[in-house]
DNA sequence: TTGTAGGCGTTATCAG
DNA sequence: CTGATAACGCCTACAA
């Protein structure tokens, strides 16, 4: 393998010259910029990337952080984060996470400064433990779809998806609307709820009745929210709507809701979250997230930050939107 | 941030004592290992990945080639990739591909050595142009769910599937089955189909009729699943059953069916292929392929392959398996 | 068993 | 504009 030694012996030049071309410098004459692309391209060369990211104390590598539990989703962010990282040069290193070890194990690997200049983490926070290392090593990072007072995000406004998804059950004439929330922090069940505030916020200012007992927090899978429904399900006055804080929630709480034989929407209304492939598939109404976008914007935020550091942690929201499909209707009287 | 010469002086040791502590060494007195790991702990030292990349000669980075078309298999495949890169240090860099250009792009990265130590392809051909730099530069490969002569690679045996599903459908009472296939290279859709030769060799065997109105080859989409229905429908003597090469297809197959008023199973069973998580939630019966060992295996097979570079490119194949829902059943009379 | 010196391929910093 | 030359942080002989 050839490297910048032979590149400048064949060229006549000095490496110094030949790292100029490569980088693209304008201080180079044309006459030698040419013979040095001539050496390259006749001896094969091309730049070691490790050597490079030693050189220059920067890896042009990202890491990104993945919970499992994100599902389908994750292609898409993918593809909004590729956009971002387009012909910049840029690759990306994934870890995914199954549960809190494994999101400390990640988080720790991205303080330890050197594999990676950013890191990206989805849908999910960093502990609290790691925060003090983790803006201490000063390590840019920016979490999608999650937010937190120290560090950058990029993501929807929960509150208002919440929101959305309460008014809309309302205007079709539902009094009775609960909901199944998951934890902000889904690897800690006991945490707030992540639509919580916009759900209550929502009832109350349409006048309707905002209780306890209507509020449930749920993991995010099939099988929890169909839990859910079921406990839901007993209540001696039963809610006729029900917001999810995600599709899969959603899903189970209407395949619960048929085997009890209630009709979906005739007995009871479902709104999802986020608009994953499988909403579409099974016509679920839901609150989309536009998570291409998240994952572009986030990417961008990040790469400023790498190249900018020290900009005081930002965060962007991205607009949710409600998507009608066939999992909600009237009440019956 | 510290450097092993910090910790080399804190511990008032020589760096080559620091460093064979930090490989794991025997050759380091009990003494001065206790005083070296002191050291590191007070300074809080770790080493830098792009360092000992750079020293060693390799990245302990694995590349991982996605064509996004894969679906929401991916997460699937990442979890038995990641199982078989739990603490050995490897970490994995992805490169998704849409079209035929990103694919080029891709491989050839790859081969431009120093990125990573290996790669991995799935569901994806290299293209032949790139294939002689490829195997000539010596990155250690391995192909995930297809297989290719002069590569290493990891998946089921389409064949074996294809001939699972037909002889499930003539069981089950079915005589006129048809194939809707993927073409065996994505990226070149006029090329031969996946499962074509196990579903003629299967059909064959039983003693059923092989006529070229029955198959059809389409893309990996339920658009294209859906055209294809169309089309067999047409057919003066319909198909009763459709075995497909993908889920995504199959789930087209099922809508456009139903779409037409047609019953199924009632009035046409369809099999889909890869038991996706779509699979489960829309009832289709599949054939399932192990992704989340074949992605276990494959990366075993390269990490072998990193560490005694040279062995024959060998070829593993995982059993597929059939997994009964709802979506087949004996024809009508 | 231990310390020291050289090398890895670039980039960056100087004098010219 | 250009060419030496010194980092960069670690690993690996080699010598002690």
């Amino acid at each position: 393998v050839p490297t910048i030694d032979d590149v400048a012996r064949a060229a006549g030049v000095g490496i110094g010259t030949v790292s100029r071309v490569l980088n693209g410098s304008p201080l180079v004459s044309d006459a030698l910029r040419e013979r040095v692309l001539l050496a390259i391209e006749q001896l094969g060369y091309r730049p070691s990337p490790v050597a490079r990211a030693f050189g220059r104390r920067r890896t042009h590598v990202l890491e990104l952080l993945v919970p499992l539990f994100i599902g389908p989703l994750f292609l898409q962010v993918l593809r909004g984060i590729e956009e971002a990282l387009a012909d910049n040069g840029y690759s990306l290193l994934i870890h995914t996470v199954q549960d809190a070890a494994d999101r400390d194990h990640a988080f720790e690997a991205c303080c330890a400064r050197g594999q990676s200049d950013g890191a990206l983490a989805l849908w999910m926070l960093p502990p609290e433990s790691r925060l003090e290392r983790l803006l201490g090593d000063g390590v840019p990072m920016v979490l999608l779809n999650v937010s937190h007072a120290r560090v950058a995000s990029v993501g929807v406004d929960h509150d208002a998806s919440a929101r959305l998804a309460v008014e809309y059950c309302a205007r079709i004439g539902h009094r009775r609307i609960a909901l199944v929330d998951r934890p902000l922090d889904v690897f800690e069940p006991e945490g707030t709820g992540i639509c919580e505030r916009g759900y209550r916020d929502a009832m109350a200012d349409l006048g309707l009745r905002v209780r306890e007992t209507y509020e449930r927090k749920a993991a995010l899978s099939q099988p929890a929210g169909a839990a859910a429904l079921e406990s839901l399900a007993e209540l001696p006055e039963r809610p006729t709507a029900i917001v999810a804080a995600s599709d899969e929630q959603a899903i189970g709480i209407v395949h619960a809701a048929r085997g009890r034989g209630w009709q979906v929407p005739g007995d009871l209304s479902v709104v999802g979250y986020s608009d994953s492939q499988l909403a579409d598939y099974l016509g679920l109404t839901t609150i989309a997230a536009p998570v291409r976008e998240i994952g572009r914007e986030a990417t961008r935020l990040l790469l400023d930050a790498v190249a900018t550091p020290a900009a005081a942690p930002r965060t962007i929201y991205q607009p949710s939107e409600l998507i009608v499909r066939g999992t909600c209707g009237s009440p019956r009287p």
